[in-house]
DNA sequence: ACATCATACGTACAAGCGTACACATCAAAT
DNA sequence: ATTTGATGTGTACGCTTGTACGTATGATGT
């Protein structure tokens, strides 16, 4: 008989701030950032709704902590790539594979992105951590390319993967390959 | 004294629900599609909100149609540039002045576009506007470069317009054409 | 002059929202 | 054992939203 309504034993959990971050990134990905509500977080995360305002002063508040952490870890993965590569030619196959692999991969992670590049429109707040992100990944392409080159190629990468994301005919590894060697003569 | 308050004389005006989508654009452009209302349309053409309901039959509607226009005008803006182009050089310089002065220099415009991406990956019907509308941006290079570099090219003009707009620190016409030079090789 | 009916208007309503806040709970300090 | 204060919870409030709908209006055909 006892309690069949699904008790919720979680008093004291530390960490719960971070699995709201965790949960918001994930309804920002399901449900765009339009769709995300403290309601739709808290039910995703299985936590109560007053623990949403306990955690966080504003929903404001709650985005940009999402979006710094989704940014950092897409920067990690752009230092990890790169750093591994030795030379430039292991450098261009690296980042060759950060756009066919890692980042047309996940197309959940694009639209992402290009959420907080439209959130960062309205947001000031929000414009530093793209600005930081940028930056980050431009910087990671530093390692391996003169400052114009590495601007210019963070550019094209991004429109590469933002142009196969959206098309219902998204560019192969080898049509990828294919520009980044051309644009890098 | 007679009649303080601003009458509304606009009985039986025709073309309103043009007016009306011209006005959604102009909110998309300046709150973002999270900010645009039947309301606040409604107040920016100067129109009862029960005029909204009677030309759209939702909200979503009004959305189309407003993106659908956006992607035209700037569809038309690709097509003059380029049709000017009478060979090959001039194409190019087609293309620098495009990204340069129509796309950059109107901020609002840029961000329209992004607004339109992100909502098309939530939207199946706005997809179909994204689309055609890339569909024919890349047939305009198309009349003057082959068809892997028209889509090379267009993606590295998305590139360097996002990149460019969202940056502190825009890039000038000078790098912009640097870029596409050399892309071009 | 009159009837008709597409067009236009004002208002109301249910739903969902962010946020506030009083109360419950429990770990740690005394 | 008792106190205390940080932490967690449930509920309620005021507001805005999309949309529906009954009524008003006036151009048009007769």
């Amino acid at each position: 008989m006892s309690g069949s309504t699904p008790r919720r034993p979680r008093r004291h959990d530390p960490g719960r701030r971070d699995r709201l971050i965790d949960a918001a990134l994930t309804v920002i990905r399901e449900r765009g950032v339009a769709g995300t509500t403290h309601r739709e977080i808290a039910r995703t995360a299985d936590v109560p709704l007053g623990s949403m305002t306990y955690h966080f002063a504003s929903l404001d508040e709650v985005l940009a902590e999402a979006f710094t952490r989704h940014a950092a870890l897409v920067a990690r993965v752009f230092d990890e790539r790169l750093s591994a590569a030795r030379d430039r030619d292991a450098a261009v196959e690296a980042v060759i594979s950060l756009v066919s692999d890692d980042l047309l991969g996940s197309q959940h992670d694009l639209v992402l992105s290009v959420e907080l590049y439209v959130a960062a429109a309205r947001n000031p707040a929000l414009r530093a951590v793209t600005q930081a992100w940028m930056a980050r990944s431009r910087q990671a392409l530093e390692r391996h390319f003169d400052a114009t080159t590495a601007r210019e190629l963070d550019a094209l990468i991004e429109g590469l993967v933002l142009h196969s994301a959206l098309s219902t005919d998204p560019m192969t590894p080898g049509q990828i390959r294919h520009a980044i060697y051309r644009y890098l003569s």
